[in-house]
DNA sequence: GCCAGGATCGTC
DNA sequence: ACGATCCTGGCA
């Protein structure tokens, strides 16, 4: 078993973002172990990007953001869904990455093509934020294909019309012929 | 305390 | 286009 190193989150945001597409988010689900191809990410930088929780500053819910690289930011969205990012960066300075799809070997694309979905089909709930992603056991990341540039896309990031100015950065990355 | 709004999704 | 559903942050 092959789990990404913490020093492969603690860099630019951006950076780990695209490096991330092709990397695999591995979960133990009961006694099953589930790997799911991630196809879609978004970056949330900083206390100066206006759609990341952090430009509130540091609160309860934000101080996983602040932590070391390599940790799971898991929140509740909409009374109902979860989000599943992971931090990145020094500690002290707040970053992290949303997953927004993969895909599973087997399952139906529906099932993981959202990030609320995602973390439905992996179980991925609140008892995992501030889960250490470097140390294996329940949640990872494991290397996977690489993907070349001329298939990574990228956009604005998703729902994030408040946000100002914000709204307009390319923080989205995708693989773009993965199927939707 | 109270209240508006949300990094979503399924249905209408 | 809208409602579900509950946590969060801001304000009193």
């Amino acid at each position: 078993m092959d789990i990404v190193s913490r020093d492969f989150y603690d860099r630019p945001t951006l950076v780990v973002a695209r490096e991330l597409l092709g990397c695999f988010l591995v979960c133990r689900k009961g006694r099953k172990v589930i790997r799911m191809k991630i196809t879609e990410v978004e970056a949330y930088i900083g206390e100066d990007d206006l759609a990341c929780h952090a430009s509130k500053g540091k609160t309860k819910r934000t101080e996983v953001m602040y932590e070391k690289a390599g940790h799971a930011y898991v929140y509740l969205i909409y009374g109902m869904y979860h989000c599943m990012n992971i931090v990145t960066e020094a500690r002290g300075f707040p970053a992290a990455i949303l997953i927004r799809s993969g895909e599973i070997e087997g399952v139906p694309l529906k099932e993981t093509n959202g990030p609320g979905k995602l973390c439905r089909f992996l179980g991925i709930d609140r008892s995992f934020n501030g889960w250490d992603v470097t140390k294996g056991k329940k949640l990872w990341i494991e290397p996977g294909e690489d993907v070349a540039e001329d298939r990574v896309k990228m956009g604005k990031r998703i729902g994030v019309d408040y946000a100002g100015p914000c709204k307009e950065y390319l923080w989205r990355f995708e693989i773009a012929d993965h199927s939707k």
